[in-house]
RNA sequence: ACAGAGGGCCGGUCUGUCGCUUUUAGAAAUAAAGGAGGAAAGUCCGGGCAACACAGAGCACCAUACUUCCUAACGGGAAGCUGUGUUACAACAGAGUGAACGUAACAGAAAACAACCGCCGGAUGUAAAUCCGGUAAGGGUGAAAAGGAGGGGUAAGAGCCCACCGCUCCGAUGGUGACACCGGAGGUCAGUACGUCUUAUGGGUUGCAAGACCAUGUACACCGACGCAUGUAGGGCUGCUCGCCCGAUGUCGGGGGGUAGGUCGCUAGAGCUGCCGGGUGACCGGUAGUCGAGAUAAAUGACAGACGCUUAACCGGAUUUUCCGGAAAAGUACAGAACCCGGCUUACAGGCUCACUGUUUUA
RNA sequence: CGGGGUGUAGCACAGUUGGUAGCGCGCUACGUUCGGGACGUAGAGGUCGGAAGUUCGAGUCUUCUCACCCCGA
């Protein structure tokens, strides 16, 4: 994994339905305008991963044209600035399950996004250190 | 040239870097090839496909409705007919209803066996006027007022009579037909709109989250059939016995509960393209070639650069409008497959093309 | 993705064969009271989600469109 940072299989997306469901009821949520992540951590079992699922709501967004974009938008983001957060995740030894959730009802150009998604990697990033380092940590999930 | 109205088609291209998804090859790393639309949309119709239901006939309900055709089918399309409409081309509408019934607010005398005003005649009266009768030509109301508008006729009028038009019926001709056109007759006690209604045709229900299979695995309450049994263990009626009744544990089916993982359905089809032939046309027939997405929290992308296209300030040249060359800047649409087809409808930057109508000018 | 439903006054709702759009709560004014509430009287407030069509006339019938809600392994 460390030779192709860039990538983004399925191994590194959540695809279960169900353990997208235990993230929305069990996860602990903020905001990072203009979008809202939802997190929840746990003990690495072999190695640290982290799974992310990008959701743009209808009622925000009518033309799946405009929802497709933002996805994508998102994913790209991603995609090119996560190795910073999965390196401090390794250095906690904990794999990570996250959602973006986009907020604002229209498209925002591509710069604007990238700079966003690093604000929220940063503070996705303290968030991981804070719940390592005050014990609240490996509340629900063996797995 | 200007104006108007219509049909058909296209709807970006290339390079680099980083990715996603399917298939094939490979032990793997990886490599190669493919990867949104004319509307993929709305889900308004029609089919295929699937599960379930189903003797036959009638009624009811829903949909459709000029004619002939096209089609797997359609509420779609083509060509025509009639009417409305336009300077014209367009465009829009379209079964029957003298079989019967219902409704027609407000206004108006009256909304269907019509006398309010008016007109005419008669009676009474000096007169004004009142009463009786005739009259649908005129007035006013209304969306709609009892064939039209002329002449004759009459006390005044009226298809009361006459010619024309319209209407109804009959006949001839043309057309597959809607219908057109011609001739004759009737003599208008046949009004209008909508609905009920009539006639004909079609319609079983639900939808790929249909449905089939595999894996994981919970809890069987209840029901039915079969099997076992001298109807055993056990239970109910009872204080007890007898007696009577129910009857677990097996198999199958129903029902209930659980699982949220995978495979199939899943893309080669009323397919697409070219050519030939038939038809006014929708379309049909033949022949050759061709394979063009199959995801499943859901791929088909992101960024950078160059070009193209549109509008073009501005600059240069010929220089009256105008034409030629260059060009900053701005814009580059509507929109994303989810079982598949045929239509309809709605959205759409910009461009190409075909045929048409009117006016003006030139030949 | 497939199927079904609802839009009427500030709010919750009525409105059957097309013929002047209503009820309740709320709002405004007046009366009543020392004042308020309650009560009584009077009144205002409507592109009937939007656009076309049928009709003499559409909240109602037809077509298109917009928004919201529900159901389906």
């Amino acid at each position: 994994m460390a030779d192709h940072p860039f990538k983004f299989p399925k191994t590194e997306r959540l695809c279960s339905e169900s353990q997208i469901a235990e993230l929305f009821q069990d996860g602990e949520s903020f905001m990072s305008y203009p979008v809202r992540v939802v997190m929840q951590i746990y003990k690495a079992v072999e190695h640290s991963e982290i799974r992310v699922v990008m959701s743009v709501p209808k009622k925000k967004l009518k033309h799946a044209v405009d929802r497709n974009r933002v996805k994508r938008l998102l994913r790209e983001t991603y995609r090119l600035n996560k190795q910073t957060l999965l390196e401090q995740a390794m250095a906690q030894g904990v794999s990570v399950r996250m959602a973006f959730i986009w907020i604002p009802p229209e498209v925002i150009d591509y710069q604007r996004v990238e700079k966003k998604m690093k604000e929220a990697l940063v503070k996705a990033g303290k968030w991981i250190l804070g719940h390592t380092t005050d014990g609240t940590v490996y509340t629900k999930i063996e797995n």
